[in-house]
DNA sequence: TATTGCTCGATACACTGTATCGGCAGAGGC
DNA sequence: GCCTCTGCCGATACAGTGTATCGAGCAATA
């Protein structure tokens, strides 16, 4: 641990004039344009300076540790998530979940992040506290309760975030849109069913309705909080 | 693409009388190894082949790329998973979802690779087809609805293994056992709350039950399962 | 003005995945 | 038994990575 606190309560280092000024902010918003541009490996200490006509030591002063800049980056993402809305528990769930998809979405490279070592930066507090308050709006009191959904809703987002970007990233690599893939099947998928190895899965894969990303996130949200409910 | 068929189908170069021969398998028991031991990062191609007394290069007549390597270790995985078991639908989704589960914390790299760039294996294909055979002896007949199933609760066991693993990660990281950092909370976070920033937050912090890992896997599993029931 | 202390960035280190290619060993033909 | 040839093995190389170290120079203080 090169210096005693955490990167959240750390001050930053004064400015100084030096030719192009740097500062987490600018090094963070550089380093989130690179990830959007190419993904995460893209985002080297050594491009990011670069971006910002900087030495690559020079980041060292406002970061610690490669680790700390991708903390700081994932807490960018939670300060762009609206806060959630809704009138019933149900909604406020279901209104947090887009949110973080949305975000997601936006910024592949967070769910490569998300879920991951878990980073407690002022955006992220600041989300989960909207979060609880608009449970508690909606009339979700029960302090178990609440937590209980939380925990689990964000185990949900963690998963449907980084299968869905997955799905993304994989099709971008072939080539083929959605609707080919989906037509296709893979040739390889094909021919493995072909088999006759697996008589359910390939009746399901044939017969069953195909579900959009999006579909079987909705889907999932709803199974789990008509789940909650203790009707 | 280097070879232009898929790892899974392209066949295994012959052996020859070699000191210390190897194989596909051998090769994914060595990485597996290191990778229980010292986690993903600690699988390069140079410390596998060192492992098995060989130079680099000479797993790539095995293997095309480091990313095939993974998929294979991600198959070997799922081929130690038992077939699941249940007389209801609920009762053999909770089992898959244990079965995953169990596989991960034996091996805690899985959650690196599981719901990344999806690798479909043939343990992989036979454990896909081992659940909806049992969803389908559980009497499990629509095809939408397993479908459905199948993949939203994929999406939660995705989400529920990457969280699981990572909290183990942090808690060995910071050298804390589960009570001692529960108790604690994480000084930093403590500090946040008093800040009286976060007050509903805060409050469920402080005031709700705190879950374990298993008991939060298990809790969204029955929310799912429940929510799944059309009643 | 002299001194001190901080910052910058060049250099270095150990490591990664993998392309290239020279040489060697085993297999097949005579 | 010998020769050719094919194919594999692994040394070397390359372009990266994160970051430790440290000399040099600048800014602020005494």
């Amino acid at each position: 641990m090169p210096n005693d606190s955490v990167i959240w309560e750390r001050p930053e280092p004064p400015e100084r004039q030096v030719p192009s000024p740097l500062s987490r902010e600018r090094i963070v918003r550089a380093a989130i344009t690179l990830a959007d541009a190419d993904g995460l490996d893209a985002v080297s200490l050594r491009k990011v300076a670069a971006a910002l006509d900087a030495g690559p030591m020079r980041l060292y002063r406002y970061v610690d540790t490669k680790d700390e800049l991708l903390a700081l980056m994932a807490d960018a993402v939670y300060a762009e998530i609206p806060a959630p809305t809704g009138s019933t528990p149900g909604d406020v769930l279901r209104s947090i979940g887009r949110g973080i998809r949305d975000a997601a979405l936006r910024h592949e490279w967070f769910a490569d992040l998300h879920g991951g070592r878990p980073h407690l930066g002022p955006a992220t507090l600041a989300h989960a506290e909207a979060c609880h308050a608009a449970l508690h709006a909606a009339g979700l009191d029960d302090l178990d309760a609440r937590a209980g959904a939380m925990e689990t809703l964000s185990v949900y987002l963690v998963g449907a975030v980084r299968k869905e970007v997955a799905e993304r990233r994989a099709e971008r690599a072939s080539g083929l849109d959605r609707a080919q893939w989906q037509h296709a099947f893979g040739p390889y998928l094909q021919r493995m069913l072909a088999t006759g190895h697996y008589p359910r899965l390939s009746e399901s894969v044939h017969g069953a309705r195909h579900l959009t990303a999006s579909e079987v996130f909705e889907l999932g949200l709803d199974y789990l909080v008509a789940g909650m409910d203790p009707r």
